[in-house]
RNA sequence: AGAUCCGUAGCUCAGCCUGGUUAGAGCACUACACUGAUAAUGUAGGGGUCAGCAGUUCAAAUCUGCUCGGGUCUACCA
């Protein structure tokens, strides 16, 4: 144990930083921190896979520091909170890093590189930052399982993966099924929303747009429409579409079931044929003019500018369902389904087009819900290549737009609007600009195409992941209910299937028919699968694999082995790879294994669900979605009961980080250059995790400052005298009441805060935590307990009051390095050690392992705590008046002047009178109760206890208030009621009503703070004048006692020449200023030429300290 | 396009849930003081149409509606 308390010369966090995290790597702290709490109430942590594979960036350290204080807290809460770190391996951001990395596209795989040697460049490339980021996660002091991480690519994870889906597909919510997806002809691929979402990727482009004219078949359903329209007239429904290409693959229309429509009678402004039209009501503005209204049809001619059209039926959206038109392009039928009616659906809106949709359930993914709702059948009349099929007339073998760059090209969309003019099928064709996106990679624009995939039948259990969604405690609220409770309404099915190469193969086997198929749930199954096949079909089949089974779960291997059905047949594996959302939704189970290894942790609820998570707030629909998701489906449980989203950080303009503005702060150099805890600090408290923070470094730097720099020096404050007087807390603990009333004030508040503290910290609300010991440091201990306390320490002997003061400050700082443990790891632990290794008090070696403090209920004192604010507040005023009548502190004063309202207040003020004295540096404080006529009183009306009972009199009754006499107030004060006379009525007021401040006493000079007022004497006699002289000598002496490095208990001998102005001082006050300045003598000579120049009061002389030998 | 969060001093933020008449703090700036904690501290000062408009109310930064600006997510849809 150290004898001493280590001292320091300046603070130098990043250095701190660097030993503490070596005690922690030698000693195992974080491993202790965990295994110290084996059989201790489990908080369950899940940490989020970073990806590896790309660098990690200022705004990674924000939530980190969130999940690691949180963790931290827990901890030394007693709970046993294990951390396993993991990573993110597969997907698209891997597979285009290695595209670019190799120089290729994906259509070069298979071809140029084998899918082999492709997976292993991107099983090596994924793991390619792996050591910044553990370098990071060290350095910040983010405590977390590096040794022992999850893989998202290695067999025992996918194998766990693969158990989740058999257990979904046993459920039956695994389904095969053909979906709109967006797809880039030009590359041949279909795209993922990530893809789509790459800066730049939509345009604004100008289409041909068709309102198209769909004709109605007269029938029960739509006889209403031809009886309107008339005897042996034509009915059109109008619907508008920018992609006039879709048109020949039309099979539905679409309308809002509670949406106006109206059947209008004009003109074909092409043909000029009488035609009867279906158009929303609140639309029919933007095809008719209002000129036009009920004019004349039969005087109209095809040169008349103004086409005259009449409204003959109004009538709701849902009259109109399962009315037949005639099919507007009859190139091709669907296989199966009945097509060609009106459809209802809830996507229909009236802000553009014709309020009726155009419905093409291939090329589009509400057209193809609200088909298949009503199995209208689907035709896809565009191929992969994006050009038209060959069935498609004399536009077949067209591309639908220039995907081949041909200079040539003539726009199909164009071509088939002529068509329709031609054929009384066009009611509008003009060209329309709007955004759409395009191929990142082509530049050309995306398609949405029917392809094939695999989806989870998320709806099946909406209700239920609504309900539980209710139970999870959301950090900030409004995500929860909002942006994910919304997301949750509107779910659709989960599209799992990705075609891909490195990702977690889809365990599914399938007969070439798809009649039969398997859904593989364990490594073992397939190995048993594959030796079966080999027994049933012969031959060669999966022949490589019979030996040792499956090394490798992923692409080409998997796809190398068939599988036999019951009835005999081969099957083979459904290509696609899985999202990989899945991989990280299914963490809480692939992280363990299981169930192949650990079933019971996860089964007894010892490692599910999280107690906690954090993220960023945009995984909100990802990483949040798919945990709920797959928890709520597999162990129709929540996956985490605490969820925090943390907003983003910008930079300190408020703009988004990117490398391509340049403004990305690079978390190292911050850290190194400010230090970890700094960061952190600044991270935590400047604003709550969830608000988007601006970062700037500046305000690290007032963090360093303000927090670090306080406590650091009251920490050197401390140890400095303490070693003096050899205090190591070996001392009986004084008992509270056996401390002066400022030891028990700073023992109160120190308590109030670790109540707050942990109240916040148990909300999750570290930002308040933070404040809270900030403002504790600064304003509490350091600017008023260590301010006025700083003789206590080195004035006196070794005994009671200075032990005590020793043992006070002792205490304030070991709880606050407990407190600010969990934000600030590296500076807490350094505190506690420096101050632990001196006293040995604890017996844990680190802060991380010791306890949270408790909160000691009954050293919170209220009352202690209210007058310590007065005493404050009139400290604060007098410092004021004294400034204001330019007289220095160092001035003695005879006395101050308080009004005092009551007894209580009084009583408060006495006492804590002597630090208010020897903080202002005045001699007596006179207290002032009732005296009317010699205060001048103030009046406010109390708006809240009159505004109700006053209502619309209020401003009256304010105005009669404000006009009171000082006799009024008086009587009123005295009678304890008053009536005012508000607009010739008598009404009553009570004192309650209305504040009463002491504003002035008039010839003192007076200053006030709400309801306190100080007034102050500042008559200066010939003593007091002596004894100020005699503190600024004392004060001199000191300084030349400091810069001339004597040790603090250096005795002196010290001469003075005879100034007569000062002269009574020296003699008055000899024993005092002897005392002050540990001087042996102090003597007066007649002159004096050597020492150091000083001046007092204007006086210039020299004065002589010798040291004395 | 929809959902959601945000907008208070030059900067970072309190206050808003629960309405009350002089809207606060820190930083920065200016001046003065203090100085056995000194790269600290105190006192004083300047600095705000609380984004805008309308409404409710005796009273609105605070409640309601709309608008504008910024962020994020989702979608891109005829």
């Amino acid at each position: 144990m150290a004898s001493k308390y280590q001292e320091y010369n300046q603070l130098n966090l990043p250095q701190i930083e660097q030993e503490i995290r070596k005690e922690w790597e030698q000693h195992q702290i974080f491993e202790k921190s965990v295994s110290n709490r084996d059989g201790a109430i489990p908080f369950v942590f899940y940490e989020g896979p970073p990806s590896a594979n790309g660098l990690p960036g200022i705004h990674h350290v924000i939530s980190r520091s969130l999940k690691d204080l949180v963790c931290r807290y827990k901890t030394m809460k007693g709970h046993q909170v294990k951390r396993k770190s993991g990573w993110d391996t597969h997907g698209l951001p891997v597979e285009l890093g290695v595209e670019k990395a190799l120089g290729i596209t994906k259509e070069d795989i298979g071809k140029k590189i084998s899918i082999a040697e492709y997976n292993e460049t991107c099983r090596k490339e994924v793991l390619k930052y792996k050591d910044v980021w553990e370098e990071l996660t060290r350095k910040m002091g983010y405590w977390v399982d590096l040794q022992h991480p999850y893989i998202t690519f290695e067999n025992d994870y996918i194998e766990s993966l693969w158990w989740c889906m058999q257990q979904l597909y046993k459920k039956g919510l695994l389904y095969k099924s053909v979906s709109i997806q967006p797809y880039s002809p030009a590359a041949g691929t279909g795209l993922s929303s990530h893809e789509l979402n790459q800066p730049g990727t939509y345009k604004d482009v100008k289409d041909t747009t068709v309102v198209a004219m769909f004709k109605a078949i007269a029938s029960d359903k739509s006889q209403f429409l031809f009886d309107a329209a008339g005897a042996g007239e034509e009915v059109f429904f109008l619907a508008w579409t920018t992609t006039p290409w879709t048109l020949p693959s039309n099979l539905g229309l679409t309308v809002g079931e509670n949406i106006d429509y109206q059947l209008v009678k004009t003109f074909n402004p092409y043909t000029h044929l009488p035609v009867n039209v279906v158009v929303a009501k609140d639309l029919a503005g933007k095809y008719f003019k209002a000129e036009g209204e009920n004019g004349d049809f039969s005087a109209w001619t095809p040169e008349d500018k103004i086409i005259p059209w009449k409204v003959v039926a109004g009538f709701k959206g849902r009259q109109l369902e399962n009315i037949r038109y005639e099919q507007l392009l009859p190139f091709a039928q669907p296989e199966e389904g009945d097509p060609f009616r009106v459809l209802l659906g809830d996507f229909v809106t009236t802000e553009d087009g014709t309020g009726i949709v155009h419905t093409a359930p291939a090329f589009g993914a509400d057209d193809n819900r609200v088909g298949k709702k009503y199995g209208i059948g689907i035709l896809t009349l565009v191929d992969r290549q994006g050009k038209f099929t060959d069935n498609v007339g004399e536009f077949s073998g067209r591309y639908v737009k220039n995907y081949k760059n041909e200079t040539e090209y003539k726009d199909v969309d164009v071509d088939i609007a002529v068509k329709l003019k031609k054929e009384n099928r066009a009611f509008r064709v003009e060209k329309y600009e709007h955004t759409y996106p395009h191929c990142w990679r082509t530049d050309k624009p995306v398609l949405y195409y029917p392809l094939d995939a695999w989806f989870i039948r998320t709806t099946a259990v909406k209700d239920r992941m609504v309900e539980l969604n209710k139970t999870i405690q959301w950090k900030p609220a409004a995500t929860g209910t909002g942006r994910f409770g919304q997301w949750l309404e509107n779910m659709v099915d989960w599209n799992l299937s990705r075609s891909r190469y490195w990702g977690t193969p889809l365990p599914i086997w399938r007969t070439e028919d798809g009649t039969e198929e398997i859904c593989i749930g364990s490594i073992a199954e397939l190995n048993d699968g594959i030796r079966k096949a080999n027994e049933v079909l012969g031959g060669d089949v999966n022949k490589a694999y019979l030996h040792d089974g499956i090394l490798d779960l992923h692409k080409p291997y998997v796809d190398e082995i068939i599988l036999v059905s019951p009835s005999g047949k081969p099957m083979r594996r459904e290509p696609d790879l899985v999202d990989v959302w899945f991989d990280s939704g299914a963490m809480p189970y692939a992280q363990w294994h299981y169930p192949f290894e650990n079933k019971e942790n996860i089964d007894k609820g010892q490692a599910f669900p999280a107690d906690f998570i954090a993220e960023g707030v945009d995984q909100t629909r990802g990483w949040f979605y798919t945990l709920h998701a797959l928890g709520v489906m597999l162990f129709d449980n929540v996956a985490y009961k605490t969820v925090v989203s943390n907003g983003l950080v910008l930079d300190k303009d408020g703009n988004k980080m990117s490398k391509r503005l340049g403004n990305v702060v690079d978390p190292f150099q911050t850290i190194d250059q400010y230090g970890a805890d700094a960061t952190r600090w600044y991270m935590i408290t400047n604003a709550s995790p969830w608000d988007n923070m601006k970062f700037n470094v500046e305000g690290i730097k007032e963090v360093q400052r303000k927090l670090f720099g306080t406590l650091y020096n009251t920490y050197n404050f401390f140890a400095m005298y303490a070693n003096l007087d050899g205090f190591r807390f070996e001392e009986k603990y004084i008992p509270l009441e056996e401390r002066p009333e400022i030891d028990r004030w700073i023992i109160s508040v120190l308590n109030t805060l670790v109540k707050q503290v942990t109240g916040n910290m148990d909300e999750f609300e570290p930002t308040q935590a933070g404040r809270a010991v900030q403002e504790f440091v600064d304003e509490h201990l350091s600017n008023w307990y260590v301010r006025l306390c700083r003789r206590r320490f080195w004035k006196g002997e070794y005994e009671h009051d200075k032990i005590s003061a020793f043992q006070t400050l002792y205490e304030c700082l070991e709880k606050v390095s407990q407190l600010m443990a969990p934000v600030s790891p590296f500076f807490s632990d350094w505190m506690y050690r420096n101050l632990n290794s001196v006293s040995g008090l604890r017996s844990e070696s680190s802060v991380h392992l010791s306890n949270f403090p408790a909160v000691n209920e009954v050293a919170v004192d209220k009352e202690l705590e209210e007058r310590m604010q007065l005493a404050q507040d009139i400290s604060s005023l007098v410092l004021s008046l004294r400034k204001k009548t330019n007289n220095k502190v160092r001035q003695p004063l005879q006395k101050i002047l308080i009004p005092v309202t009551d007894e209580h207040m009084k009583a408060q003020i006495t006492l804590v009178e002597h630090l208010i004295k020897s903080e202002v540096n005045v001699k007596t404080i006179e207290y002032l109760t009732e005296t009317e006529g010699f205060i001048k009183k103030k009046i406010k009306p109390n708006f809240k206890s009159l505004g109700t009972r006053m209502g619309a009199k209020m401003k009256a009754v304010a105005a009669a208030i404000g006009g009171m006499e000082q006799h009024d107030i008086a009587v009123l004060e005295k009678d304890g009621e008053f009536g005012l006379n508000v607009e010739n009525e008598r009404i009553p007021i009570v004192l309650s009503d209305v504040d009463i401040i002491s504003e002035d006493i008039p010839g003192w000079t007076v200053a006030n703070k709400g309801m306190l007022t100080v007034a102050l004497d500042i008559t200066i006699s010939p003593e007091l004048l002596d004894e100020g002289n005699a503190r600024e000598l004392v004060n001199r002496i000191q300084k030349i006692r400091k810069d001339s490095g004597f040790e603090l208990t250096d005795r002196i001998n010290v001469k003075v020449p005879d100034v007569p102005a000062l002269k009574s001082a020296l003699m008055n006050f000899n024993d005092y200023i002897c005392t002050e300045i540990l001087a042996d003598s102090l003597e007066i000579v007649p002159q004096l030429q050597e020492g150091t120049e000083v001046e007092v009061n204007e006086f210039k002389f020299n004065v002589l300290v010798n040291k004395k030998r």
